[in-house]
RNA sequence: GCUGGCGUAGCUCAAUUGGCAGAGCAGCUGAUUUGUAAUCAGCAGGUUGCGGGUUCGAGUCCCAUCGCCAGCUCCA
């Protein structure tokens, strides 16, 4: 047969597998071969090869390779467990981004004294090194088999597998799964793998069926990695935006209200940069602001919908009998503003932002510091668009949000949301919304992935996704496309015909939250915020009191030209001030001694780089005016 | 909301089988006038989340409740 690997074509022997074939190439390559990729589809490194096709070795490096890996550890913990606890019935055992898990029904809750027991008995399954043989079953032979082993979970995954679809097993020792694989050839290529934590977590996902007992590990190809991953996952934690929240006093939340943070002086100074680059930004792509009420009666909310498909989750309070929300979103405000007059498709399109304050009662286990809250700011607008216009302003927001992201260095994950079940609208509305959405991602050649049944109640939508410290990923960015509330709010343009036609609206956010933004963004830097957001922008300190005037000079002097500036003039070592500040993360500290007092200069000490020797006033004042405005990173 | 874990000084953490609530940092006071990541000394700081109970005695054991953490669910 012959094989392209890696643009390389070679002639072998038929009937070989990837891990001989791995072994010919080179002697490490075999060593670190996890699966194969043939003609696109990963298999198992000891499936025979015949015939003529393009092959790949797939090692940890790749995330096939990794998941495969990953996906025996799995097997290896299930078959652990169901060693421990015999009755245990098994669930799923699914890879994951960061390493794998795997769901039983036991009748007591895992310790995490039980993982250490588990863990152990892993080692004892690698150390055997039995072979994963995989094998496959007519459906009602399989189903057959995991009645008789007890696994009901097992037989319902059966049952819902479509009829002409071939079921496979996986055994190694006295452990079989079903499983659709590919597996490693054997239990001993696990070496590297640490379970981390228990969790609960329901059957199929919805909270209407039983908990499961989730185990979650992790596993890698070798022990130095595994570590080097635990090591970072602890580094991690140190920029935890609510430890950092805290320690740089920007902001908390605080046991009187939870999911409704206090922002300090500090971190205003955050909300109001970024409110204010938000506005400037919006100014100059045509968008005009407003601001609505955030409390509402309760029959606009029946009126757009919210009541009926959000009720749980709207804070309401009742007042000379009269039912007020406070509202969970913009939209019926910003309807209410599009109401007041009547429109000309010459106007459109129209596109109002908003930068609203919205509550919403999360549920309290899902409350995450400035991530998920009850009480946020969306950096919202509403765009009322007529249908030919949809796709050109999808784009444009699109090259809005990708503006801002890279801006701040992030890398960023887009998703298109389909139509849920609880929704609103016609069939009709929502393929043509959905078209309008995907028509433009295709047009910007974005990479998408698609989230079936995930849209909002009246609209599909398209999602950016930010990562924090630890790879969770958060929604910031949404737009929207609403033809349901245009709908149900009877809104109207004049179009050129001289009559009325029904407006499209476009929802759509940035930051998403400013609050969770600032939770991404406090991660991401790990608190050395970039000067121009900076609280403070330089601390100005002293040698010995004999520069204190210098010091109060050079601080007014900065802080008239628009600068954040602090001074410490405490009788302290300088080192002390110095170390001080810099776990401030103060980007610029400015010293001064006799030397600068008498030639009027400041030592400037750069945050990340270190002392920068004298400067004169003006020369600093222009590199941080530069600095700030380029919002250099 | 659900499952599990955890709540001790502003922060990070101690406190033996139930037996006198303690340390470092931060804070305050005093001394020190110092050249690029910690000067020294002293003082103060607590209804151990809140409420019950068991006990001669509870930070420690039990019940309830609030909050936090991880995950599930949900979502910007």
């Amino acid at each position: 047969m012959n094989l392209v690997i890696n643009g390389q074509s070679r002639s072998f022997a038929d009937g070989m597998n990837a891990l001989d074939i791995a072994g010919e190439i080179s002697r490490d390559l075999k060593k670190e071969a996890l699966a194969a990729r043939l003609d696109g589809q990963v298999i198992s490194l000891v499936t025979p090869i015949e015939g003529d096709h393009t092959l790949e070795i797939l090692t940890f490096a790749d995330d096939d390779g990794r998941r495969t890996l990953r996906h025996t550890a799995s097997h290896v913990l299930a078959q652990a467990v169901l060693r421990l606890r015999p009755d245990a019935k098994l669930a799923i055992g699914p890879a994951i981004d960061s390493g794998f898990y795997y769901d039983f029904d036991v009748d007591e809750p895992f310790t995490p004294d039980f993982l250490r027991e588990v863990e152990k008995e892993m080692q004892k399954i690698i150390k055997k090194n039995d072979r994963l043989e995989r094998f496959e079953l007519p459906r009602e032979e399989a189903i057959a088999f995991c009645e008789k082993a007890g696994q009901p979970y097992k037989v319902e995954l059966i049952r819902d597998l479509p009829e002409d679809s071939v079921i496979s097993f996986y055994r190694q020792g006295d452990f079989t799964d079903l499983c659709a694989g590919p597996h490693l050839p054997s239990t001993g290529r696990v070496k590297a793998f640490k379970l981390t934590s228990t969790a609960g977590a329901y059957w199929r996902g919805s909270e209407k069926n039983k908990l499961l007992q989730r185990i979650y590990g992790t596993a890698f190809f070798d022990k130095e990695s595994l570590e080097e991953y635990l090591r970072r996952m602890e580094e991690a934690k140190k920029r935890d935006h609510r430890k950092l929240g805290r320690e740089l006093d920007l902001y908390a939340i605080m046991d009187e209200g939870p999911g409704f943070p206090f922002f300090f002086p500090k971190g205003m100074v955050l909300r109001n940069e970024l409110e204010g680059f938000w506005r400037q930004l919006h100014k100059e792509h045509g968008y005009v602001e407003c601001r609505t009420p955030i409390m509402l009666n309760q029959r606009l909310w029946e009126e757009s919908g919210h009541w009926d498909h959000y009720k749980e989750n709207i804070y309401s309070t009742t007042i000379d009998d009269v039912t007020y929300c406070l509202k969970p979103m913009n939209c019926p405000g910003g309807i209410l503003v599009y109401k007041r007059k009547n429109w000309s498709y010459r106007e459109f399109p129209l596109r109002m932002g908003e930068l609203g304050i919205v509550h919403r009662h999360e549920l309290s286990g899902a409350l995450h510091g400035l991530m998920r809250v009850r009480c946020f700011t969306q950096d919202d607008a509403h765009l009322f668009v007529t249908p030919e216009q949809i796709k050109e302003e999808v784009i444009g927001v699109h090259k809005l949000d990708d503006l801002v992201y890279k801006m701040f260095g992030f890398k960023y994950r887009v998703e298109l949301s389909t139509r849920p079940e609880n929704s609103m609208g016609t069939d009709e509305m929502w393929d043509q919304a959905t078209r309008g959405l995907q028509g433009a991602l295709d047009e910007l050649g974005v990479d998408y992935t698609i989230n079936e049944g995930d849209g909002a109640f009246y609209g599909p939508k398209i999602d950016y996704h930010l990562e924090d410290s630890i790879g969770r990923t958060w929604q910031c960015g949404t737009i929207q496309l609403d033809m349901n509330m245009p709908e149900r709010f009877d809104l109207s343009y004049i179009g050129p015909d001289g009559e009325k036609h029904r407006p499209v609206m476009l929802h759509r956010t940035i930051y998403g939250s400013i609050e969770r933004f600032i939770g991404i963004l406090t991660e991401h830097f790990a608190g050395a915020f970039p000067l121009w957001l900076s609280p403070v922008q330089a601390k100005i300190m002293t040698i010995t009191n004999r520069a204190d005037e210098a010091a109060t000079a050079i601080a007014k002097r900065l802080s008239d030209a628009g600068l954040r500036v602090e001074t410490d003039l405490r009788n302290e070592k300088i080192g002390f001030k110095i170390r001080e500040a810099q776990m401030e993360k103060a980007p610029y500290m400015l010293v001064l001694g006799d030397k600068e007092a008498e030639n009027g200069t400041a030592s400037v000490r750069s945050r990340k780089d270190g002392d920068l020797g004298a400067m004169s006033v003006d020369a600093l004042l222009e590199k941080l005016q530069e600095e700030i405005r380029t919002k250099a990173l």
